[in-house]
DNA sequence: GTGGCTGCAAAGCCTTTGCAGACAT
DNA sequence: ATGTCTGCAAAGGCTTTGCAGCCAC
């Protein structure tokens, strides 16, 4: 993604563009899998030296808070990030904890179709995500 | 469930028989929501008044190896404990932060329907759960 | 110029670990 | 009898918070 779009979504979120944000969001944007914290810091370390991780929480729940970003927890208790806003599942490979996206338009039309005539009494739903588990067969 | 069915759990896991292991699993298959560790220990309070709050840690993980419960975690950077092994899906209620559990046999084969027909190439499936997040509207 | 943002460090919270005594088998 | 488990306390790791100086607007 270009430098101008990240800026104008920190913009129209009322956020003020500074280098930071923009390449926090950039690292996200152009992440292959869901980083943590750290991991987006590191990535961070060439372009700004003097980065703070404090500075990389904050601003990462800031994004999260203007829903530009979502966050994304499993099951080895770190904080990870997704700058994905379309509709997408995630594949958990069991052995080394990684998440990654998982797309599918017709498997996405199935849950719409289901949920619009089978509705959860009382309960209105705003998303849904399927946590895929299992392993990689062959690499 | 009585207790003889859990001794028997335990028995088969190759764990040692102790009251306070017991005790966590009684609780946690006669929980509502998914409690956290501090919430088991919180309940187990009346009946094991020296209980520690280290050894539900530890017991939690120990039957969360031995497959008798499943570790769950949402963005509120918890870990939380599942005793339900049979295929189901959670309900976030974004508000409270809380996880119902959501059982559906028709949802179930349609995904098992879907998934057996269209595979993910070179990713062997071993469990799917849908994280449905929304609110509840009237109560 | 002003309010918000960064960097740094300290504090906070959840969870794990180490060890001695106790217990299940 | 012995290997495991519990309780306690300390340590560990991730994340948040406080504050002074700086920067975007």
């Amino acid at each position: 993604m270009i430098s101008e779009e990240i800026t104008e979504m920190l913009k129209s979120a009322g956020l003020k563009i500074t280098p930071q944000r923009v390449a926090i969001l950039q690292v996200l944007m152009d992440a292959d899998i869901h980083p943590t914290a750290e991991i987006v810091a590191e990535r961070l370390k060439n372009d700004f030296p003097g980065i703070s991780l404090g500075t990389v929480y904050t601003t990462l729940e800031t994004l999260s808070q203007k829903k530009l970003i979502c966050k994304v927890q499993v099951d080895d208790g770190k904080l990870r990030f997704d700058a994905k806003t379309e509709m997408h599942h995630h594949l958990h490979e069991i052995d080394t904890g990684k998440i990654a996206d998982y797309f599918d338009e017709e498997l996405n039309n199935i849950l719409k179709q289901y949920f619009a005539e089978k509705s959860i009494p009382g309960f209105d739903i705003k998303d849904i995500k399927l946590h895929i588990k299992g392993e990689y067969t062959n690499k």
